[in-house]
DNA sequence: TTTGCTGCAAATCCTTTGCAGAGGT
DNA sequence: ACCTCTGCAAAGGATTTGCAGCAAA
C-alpha cells in the first residue's frame, strides 16, 4: 500500500459520484501533484481487483469508479451522465429465476437505471 | 435508407450474436467489399436512433449491436465474452419501486446477468 | 442544384504498457 | 540486492470526424 495508492483510495471513499479515472487523478493531483494519470489507472485496476473499490461500466463511454465495494445499483442521468447509486434492494431472485430457464452457470448481476437527475429534470 | 445502411440491417437481423461493430463490418464486407468501417459505425448510430436497432453497452470494453429492438435482458459470458439473450421476462416493476424512492425521473432500466455460457462451463 | 451519404484517412478519446529510475524491506 | 512501484512517454484499440466525390431527389 504505497502512498499514491493510500491517497487514491482515500479520496474515492470520501465521495459518491462515481468519478472516472481522469476526474480521480484531479482529485490526488491535489495532494500529490507529480503523480501520473498512468499511476491512478494502475492502482484503481489494483484496488478493485483486491475488492476495495468497484470499477462500474456503465452505458455511455468512459468507466468510473466507486468507493463503496458492495454490491448496490445505479442510476445514471442520460442528460448529464452523471451517476449516483439507486436505493433499492439486491433483487437476487431475478439470478434463480434466470437460473432455472437457462444452460449458463449465473454468477452475478449488473441493473442500471436510467433516467433525469433532479437538476436535469427541472432545467429546460 | 440506402444499400449499405439495408444490408447491415439485414446481416444484423441474420444472427442473434450481438456482434461489435467491427464484426459487423466483416459480415458485411462479404457483401459489399468496398464498404468502409467509418460507413458501418455512423450507419449503425442511424438505425439504432431510427429504433431498429438497439446499441449495447455491456460490462467490458467495446460496443455490440442487437437486430432485436425490443427491450429485453442480455447474459454475458465472463470467460469468453459473448453475449446472448437471457430468457427471462421484463421486471418493470423495479421501476416503480425506485420511482417511489428517488427524486429522479427514471425512464428505464438495463439489466445484464453475468456467468459462463455453457460451452465455458463445462472446458477447463 | 441541393441534400445526404459514401470511402478514405486522419484525428480523438480513453486506457494500457515499456522502460529506467526510485523506494522500501 | 531484490522486488515492487512510480513518472513519463509512447503505443494501443475503439470510435468519431473532416473532406471531397457520388448519387438520388
Amino acid at each position: 500500500m504505497t502512498c499514491q495508492r493510500k491517497v487514491i483510495l482515500e479520496e474515492l471513499r470520501k465521495v459518491n459520484t462515481h468519478p472516472s479515472a481522469d476526474e480521480i487523478y484531479q482529485m490526488v493531483r491535489k495532494r500529490l501533484p507529480r503523480i501520473s494519470l498512468g499511476t491512478v489507472y494502475r492502482n484503481l485496476e489494483i484496488l478493485s481487483a483486491l475488492g476495495e473499490i468497484q470499477k462500474l461500466e456503465p452505458g455511455g463511454h468512459l468507466k468510473r469508479f466507486d468507493g463503496n465495494p458492495h454490491d448496490h445499483y445505479h442510476i445514471r442521468c442520460t442528460r448529464c451522465d452523471r451517476v449516483a447509486d439507486a436505493p433499492l434492494n439486491l433483487q437476487l431472485s431475478v439470478e434463480e429465476k434466470l437460473q432455472a430457464a437457462t444452460d449458463y452457470k449465473i454468477t452475478g448481476h449488473k441493473l442500471e437505471f436510467v433516467g433525469l437527475c433532479p437538476r436535469c429534470a427541472h432545467n429546460p
